[in-house]
RNA sequence: GGUGGAGUGGCCGAGAGGCGAGGCAACGGACUGCAAAUCCGUGUACACGGGUUCAAAUCCCGUCUCCACCUCCA
């Protein structure tokens, strides 16, 4: 079985091969912090969590690198407004950025490096890039340095887009470019900017453009060469295609596969601040659980725009619950198989993983197993249920669902649960046994009336030939 | 102007020439003291108009609508 991907570049799906047997190495572009993340910032991060997790589970060593660009224009305009500075504005939302990922049961890539620790890194790309006759130092005395697009005869290859096709940047401030379509790989120190947000360099005091930060930092924790590069597909042009030219034009064969998610839409839109504050994480996690979210964003395929709307997240609740709900009925019956994660996949969930990654269609086989094991429950085959037991939580855990995943038992307000959970559980015990009692005496009043006080608190209670069984409604 | 994507049943969301992915909701049945949960069953869905084919949601032609990107923007 081979893992298949769409590669933006080819613009087709083809078969993965690394460039080292047994190894990936991955990056993709990590945010700017320079605001709260919302569902789609967050969809980015966990297309590549699952990616990152099937891979890993495929047998494969993965190495994943995402950045932080905590500095750009953005960044210095916002804190600046905000009488912040800059680097203060960018780690609290870089922070915020990292407590979403945990809410949302994303694990940490194996290394997150942040753009303004890299800048000798970034310096001697450039130079390299000069040298070779790709870039050039703006003729305005900015201090500026530019790409120089018509020298790389390769640009636009990404993006499949001709220089002439492109739309003349009429009204844009050519400053010291040599032809419009030229992008800046540093940005000369402005005097309006903080003395902070500048660093030496050949060619004056400055700081890195955009693009040149992900090639440096690429090619320093992944080298000249690596595997797959992702992204959200608007980073396809003009950032990736830059990010493509740049390397290349350095000599570096850069990635072999480009990988980009599409949206979370909002009315029909791209997500932004303006259209759609309510699709903040902090909200969403607030309003539905953290999981139901997250199985909100991985059932749909990630090349495959997410619309978001409030019945979506309460239908994704409905559907997790009837998962938790057969996972629970196993545990309470005592059929937990304790090597359960030892159980293979279902092959078609192996199948449509493979095939460029495919959530849909692993969930249809996930849904599948629940089904069988529950029918398998309910007529007392229990090695059937257990099996699938095994199956349903080997699958939800490769797509970073499974409910006893450490990733979900992080945060304080996990913490308190788990200390509470058995008090609350020896409570429920009481009255349900005193329900029991009251059933085997066919006293369905007071039987009735323990259940409504529970049901009132907010509790769930399912009867089940091994006794009855409770759980917090959602 | 260039490039790419989309329009599927009440809702979400797959598929991409032939047997109606899956989920949510609804209705009927089984089970239950009653429920809940679970299982079984119930849908003549593929923007529109033509065409190709034994067969089209899937291919071709045309039309409409929507979205994204085109140099600092997630």
């Amino acid at each position: 079985m081979t893992f298949r991907l769409y590669d933006s570049l080819r613009g087709r799906v083809v078969d993965f091969v690394p460039l080292v047997p047994g190894q990936v190495s991955i990056y993709h572009c990590g945010l700017t912090v320079q605001a709260a993340p919302h569902l789609g910032h967050i969809r980015k991060e966990i297309v590549f969590d699952v990616l990152r997790r099937w891979l890993t589970h495929s047998g494969y060593e993965v190495r994943i690198v995402a950045n932080v660009t905590d500095i750009d224009d953005k960044i210095l305009a916002t804190s600046a407004e905000r009488g912040v500075p800059w680097f203060e504005h960018a780690y609290r939302f870089e922070r915020e950025l990292h407590d979403a990922y945990g809410t949302l049961g994303c694990l940490a890539p194996s290394y997150e490096p942040r753009a303004t620790g890299h800048i000798p890194e970034m310096i001697q790309l450039i130079q390299t890039l000069i040298e070779r006759g790709h870039a050039y130092v703006a003729a305005d005395a900015s201090g500026d340095v530019y790409f120089d697009v018509a020298s790389w005869p390769e640009y636009g290859v990404l993006s499949h887009q001709q220089v002439s096709d492109m739309e003349p940047a009429e009204d844009a401030d050519p400053r010291g470019k040599r032809d419009p379509h030229d992008f800046a790989l540093w940005k000369g120190h402005k005097p309006t900017e903080p003395d902070t947000a500048s660093w030496p360099s050949p060619w004056g005091p400055g700081r890195p453009g955009w693009h040149i930060e992900c090639s440096a930092m690429a090619g320093k924790y992944l080298g000249p060469a690596f595997d797959i590069h992702g992204g959200g597909i608007d980073l396809r042009f003009p950032h990736h295609e830059n990010e493509l030219a740049q390397a290349r034009a350095a000599g570096r064969p850069f990635a072999s596969y480009w990988m980009h998610n599409a949206w979370v839409t909002a009315a029909g839109e791209k997500m932004s601040k303006s259209l759609s504050n309510g699709a903040l994480v902090s909200e969403v996690t607030r309003l539905y659980p953290p999981r139901a979210v997250r199985f909100y964003l991985v059932a749909p395929h990630y090349r495959s725009a997410i619309e978001f709307s409030d019945t979506s997240l309460a239908e994704a609740t409905a559907s997790l619950a009837r998962i938790d709900n057969f996972v629970g009925r196993v545990e309470t019956a005592g059929l937990a198989a304790p090597d359960a994660v030892d159980t293979p996949l279902p092959d078609a969930f192996v199948a449509a993983m493979d095939d460029d990654l495919g959530t849909p269609g692993a969930v249809a086989t996930l849904y599948q197993a629940v089904r069988e094991g529950n029918s398998a429950l309910d007529a007392g085959d229990d090695e059937t249920a257990a099996r699938a037991y095994a199956q349903v939580r080997g699958m939800l855990a490769v797509l970073g669902l499974d409910a006893d995943d450490p990733v979900w038992a992080s945060g304080a307000a996990a913490g308190d649960d788990a200390r509470l959970r058995p008090v609350v559980d020896s409570l429920v015990h009481t009255l349900l046994q005193q329900r029991a009692d009251a059933r085997a005496a066919r006293d369905w009043a007071t039987a009735d009336a323990i259940r409504d006080s529970l049901t009132t608190a907010g509790l769930k209670i399912e009867d089940t030939p091994q006794g009855s069984r409770w759980t917090v409604e959602d």
